[in-house]
DNA sequence: TAGTTTAATCGTAAAGCTACGATAAACGAT
DNA sequence: ATCGTTTATCGTAGCTTTACGATTAAACTA
């Protein structure tokens, strides 16, 4: 088949945003990540790699798509990289996800 | 390499559980489908397929992951499948992600 | 300048995801 | 029994994800 990637345009925005974002957590690293730079109450410079049973290289790539998808943020302090979260795309996550919790649990639970 | 897996058995439990939640999240198409059962307050016996821009086997599929992840329930009706949401699949979603969400708020948002 | 530390990127292997057509299976109806 | 409807499964193509070692790049240090 020619078509094998998501038909975003034919979804509505929040639908495909909220599938980005998920997919962002889709993986327990990353919300292990996630954990991390919330419960240290301040960015991280360093330590994330030394606390994760994964190749540095793969911690890199985990930390990249969380900054992608605009969880996180990393900026440059001296040979380090230090990450914080992101509120603007937690604040994002949080309001996507309400929504459609607001629609799912009002006819369940 | 050998390992290509995620190292689940190196995460939390609940790691582990809301990233799987997360994922069955990260494609608009089933977040539609949830949505879709939710509004309709009700099972859904067959429609699914004609509201959406994907071919049967495609949305069979997307269906599929999201009773295996346990988010929604399908029975047998006659010659027809009635799709529902799983009250228990929401709540563990919900559960998990509250949690999580605590966590990350308390010191960002 | 040379060396060290830190993190990103490259290259690659293995597995997964998404999509569809084709086919099979299950059921009711004729 | 046969037909039509509905849904699941099979097979497959192509892209993505995950993981790691190796390398590169950037910045501080001596």
């Amino acid at each position: 088949m020619i078509m094998t990637r998501t038909k975003t345009e034919l979804f509505t925005p929040d639908e495909t945003r909220l599938a980005e974002l998920a997919k962002a957590l889709a993986h327990p690293a990353r919300i292990a990540i996630l954990k991390m730079l919330a419960t240290k109450n301040s960015c991280i410079c360093g330590e994330i790699v030394d606390e994760l049973p994964l190749a540095q290289a793969t911690v890199s790539q985990h930390l990249k798509e969380l900054k992608n998808v605009g969880l996180i943020k990393g900026e440059i302090d001296g040979p380090k990289v230090c990450y914080c979260l992101n509120e603007d795309g937690i604040k994002e996550l949080r309001l996507l996800w309400t929504a459609l919790e607001a629609t799912v649990m009002a006819k369940c639970c």
